[in-house]
DNA sequence: CTCTAATCGAGACGGTACGTCAGGTCTTTTA
DNA sequence: TAAAAGACCTGACGTACCGTCTCGATTAGAG
């Protein structure tokens, strides 16, 4: 008794790589809403079928493309100059400027639309922004060096402050001004009185 | 000199009320994406046309009826025991169960879409949840009598993190139990090494 | 006991003409079926209730333009030089040009859409064109003085037939050259081998 | 060096006949003017876009329902028993029950109606009851045997004066009694004094 | 070196909803 | 109480995409 082997021709890498991209240009461009398989397809010279062969909905076409770090890729990781408190600053001004500015604030709004209709979106962002990656490191790395935080402190919830204020600024079209900025990271650190 | 007056009938308030009552039972039906403003119509019994008249979206449509308080009406009051580390905790739980329970979370995500395009949506979400209302009034209560937050704790910074916690947990599906109930409450209230 | 006089405004005579004119510009401008109650309420500076209220449809009220000679009023009377031929193809020449020129042609298309909808303006286009007035009379008269015709030609048959073949011709879109304008003068003066 | 044939799906011929079928059908029942494009579709079980895709007005499929002979198909010949002003009576009989009866007057007018919108519905309505076919054919047959018609007779102008003067009936609603009929063949076939 | 099966681009298909236009009715204000 | 203005419900318009389904051509193992 033998497997049955398929025989023909592979996925098309060619192809797959193409659908991504152009779902990639055309969130950029249009938004999430306004974004239509039929003009992925059309962008990335691609028949309809192949998209809805290899992914059930255009948001998983966003997730793909998210974990393979064609969207948000850069820009992500936060500094370590031993001082918290200016680190975590520096990295919410630069990701304030990628996600609430004029030109990325449709970027914001379209991730979290994509992840509105989406677990796995909604997922993959939370871990790109706050997950096991950067965030929450250099918090790991500030309460055994940097003795600002307790060492139970929750760095989870403190990821998840940050992040959720992030979401709500995107969400209500306010910039992140420093007085903003100072005040969310008093609240992450420790403000008791 | 007089101001013209318009002749002809008035709006009426009635269609307004129906349309208002329709979205929203629609929005907790079938989720922000599936609205139909030909459903609404339908449902509202009224036509398409008296819609577009007076609202430019469906996310306009919330945003009026967010306004009207006829979404997220109840339960959002923060209790005022004294104690407020037990009062953020009474009511994270409640508004968890409203917005990430089984039933709540479509409601939770439809309000995030409708924010997405939708920047007066996005506004009064903020308000409803973090708003002037309870949740501010609740905390700066707590620093004056409770002495459990400093003087200058920067309160409106402490409710955008709670709030964006929340609709962080939203977009990511995942429960509030409560450890993370812990969590947020300790970052919300300060827990300074 | 008196007759009970109505009080009140009586039915404007100045509304009622610029419904008229309007009409009939915008038959002219748009054709019968671009042709909407609300434009000709709008161009004629009135409600549409007091287009409503004296008419019952957009038929009608060409129907009326027509009996008040506002369409097709010049241009149709049959010259009498004593030559019924030589009449009868110069007001051929001539409203050939006016029904089926490049510009007219959509008077005639709109006249007989409008006919197909209302029996009263086929009548009166019938009437307008081949009716009691011009052509019957030089028809009549060619019988009594020119001989060319026998005392008993069907001159209402003559008539429908020369109306006809022009409302044809409209609807064709053919236009009515010397060799056709002849055809139908020799059909209506009678050839026989 | 070969042209590029184009790959993918076929027209649907099904699709084709049932949109024709429902049309014919349509324009009987409701008339010209009452007939959707949506109650075309749906009667054929076919999506709007399907019309628009291969015609570009409903007077199209009219003009093509037409071409296929599916409406005016039968009862149109005339016949010939060698004594054309007998044959000319019995086929303008016919023609008259076929369209200016009660239940064929809207047929007639509908048609007239899609030939207001349509140049290739006018020309195609032409050939199928004066056109190339069976009167011309018969007028020129009678001119060949039956010396009733002088050898230059203008067929097609006579041809012409018979479908006008049906036509002016048609929107004038009026029946074609005996005498009418007598008439128009003196016209038709000459009767100079 | 064929045969077979799956992939690909293309795009027609039955649908749903869009946002707009106009129809005919009803309501309000003004004269 | 007619007339202007215009809101209302209804229904159809023509368009955009949806997700499914053919097509014909191409391509890669299996025999």
């Amino acid at each position: 008794m033998r497997a049955t082997t398929r025989s023909g021709p592979v996925r098309s890498e060619a192809a797959r790589r193409a659908i991504l991209s152009a779902a990639v240009e055309l969130l950029a461009e249009r938004g999430y809403d306004q974004l239509a398989i039929e003009a992925i397809a059309s962008r990335a010279g691609v028949g309809k079928q192949t998209i809805y062969r290899w992914w059930g909905s255009k948001s998983a076409i966003i997730a793909e493309a998210l974990l393979e770090g064609m969207i948000l890729r850069e820009r992500l990781d936060v500094p370590n100059t031993g001082d918290i408190r200016a680190d975590l600053g520096a990295w919410l001004r630069e990701i304030g400027d990628v996600l609430l500015s004029k030109q990325g604030q449709g970027l914001a709004r379209s991730l979290i639309a994509a992840a509105t209709d989406n677990a796995e979106v909604g997922q993959r962002l939370r871990d790109a922004i706050a997950g096991s990656g950067a965030l929450s490191t250099r918090l790991t790395a500030a309460i055994e060096n940097e003795s600002r935080l307790a060492a139970d402190a929750p760095i989870d919830e403190i990821a998840e402050s940050l992040v959720g204020a992030l979401l709500l600024r995107a969400l209500s079209r306010s910039q992140l001004d420093d007085d903003a900025i100072e005040g969310l990271i008093t609240v992450a650190l420790g403000h008791a009185g």
